[in-house]
DNA sequence: ATGGCAAACCAAGTTTGA
């Protein structure tokens, strides 16, 4: 969401127009004692957060409970020298379900890095979620966020302008569907097809009303819980006026279960 | 109808994002 802080207003008015049960948000960039807790307690949610430093960050927001908050998944690999844990990955058990909400790493360039970091971070998401559906295949479990890959050639308005980049690489589409393949399906894409459905628009070069965007945000539900899967949208809406996000909100309806 | 980068650090300019 690009700053929770700069953005509190509008993720109130959102809350209260959406009338969602659990929101899952990436980019808070604040630390934990700067979180404004009170934006999401004042119209009744309970929320998590992780947040270390200025990037990055987390949090799960939930009006059905929120419980067994997780910072981090096991082997979530850091980044730096020394090796230093990010503010990627917070789980938070709300109405039955396993939420996680996952800031993939950008990526930045493919010579950087910050490029084998994000594979290999999807790699341990990988691990991790296999492990879940192993240890219980009938777990609820929603990986949700920013993935930062594009995993077909319709998610961006135009391949060419990729050619080079980061979040197109055939290494990163890989490691997306490996996740998918570990049990995990994108329950967003059966109800918004493509071409021309993003969840992201740069801020620069009037991408948005050019309608130059790209769809790197999803929800990967398991099995147990894409069997409940009912709608899903992007709401383009909010991506417009003044102070809004880079990304646009993903919803998914699930029927009582 | 929309919006021409924005937000963090902190006081100028760099870093990050994708």
């Amino acid at each position: 969401m690009n700053s929770v802080r700069a953005r509190g207003e509008r993720i109130a008015a959102w809350l209260e127009r959406s009338d969602v049960d659990v929101v899952a948000i990436q980019e808070t960039k604040c630390k934990a004692e700067q979180f404004p807790e009170q934006v999401f307690t004042d119209l009744g949610y309970e929320v998590a957060h992780h947040g270390l430093s200025q990037w990055n960050g987390v949090a799960v927001a939930s009006r059905v409970g929120l419980a067994d908050v997780q910072v981090g998944f096991p082997e979530q690999p850091g980044f730096g020298d020394p090796v230093a844990p990010e503010a990627r990955a917070i789980g938070a058990t709300c109405g039955g379900v396993r939420v996680w909400s996952l800031y993939i790493p950008n990526g930045r360039a493919i010579d950087d890095p910050h490029y084998t970091y994000k594979l290999r971070w999807l790699d341990r998401l990988r691990a991790a979620g296999a492990e879940w559906l192993a240890r219980d295949p009938a777990a609820q479990i929603a990986l949700c966020g920013d993935f930062n890959v594009a995993p077909q050639d319709a998610d961006v308005w135009d391949m060419d302008v990729f050619e080079g980049s980061t979040h197109v690489t055939a290494p990163e589409r890989d490691a997306f569907q490996a996740v998918v393949d570990a049990g995990f399906a994108d329950v967003v894409r059966p109800y918004t097809p493509g071409p021309g459905v993003y969840t992201y628009w740069d801020y620069k070069g009037l991408a948005f009303p050019k309608r130059k965007g790209m769809r790197i945000d999803f929800v990967l539900a398991s099995p147990a819980l894409a069997r409940r899967a009912a709608g899903a949208s992007v709401d383009r809406e909010e991506r417009k006026g003044k102070g809004a996000s880079d990304h646009a909100p993903v919803f998914v309806e699930f029927a009582s279960g």
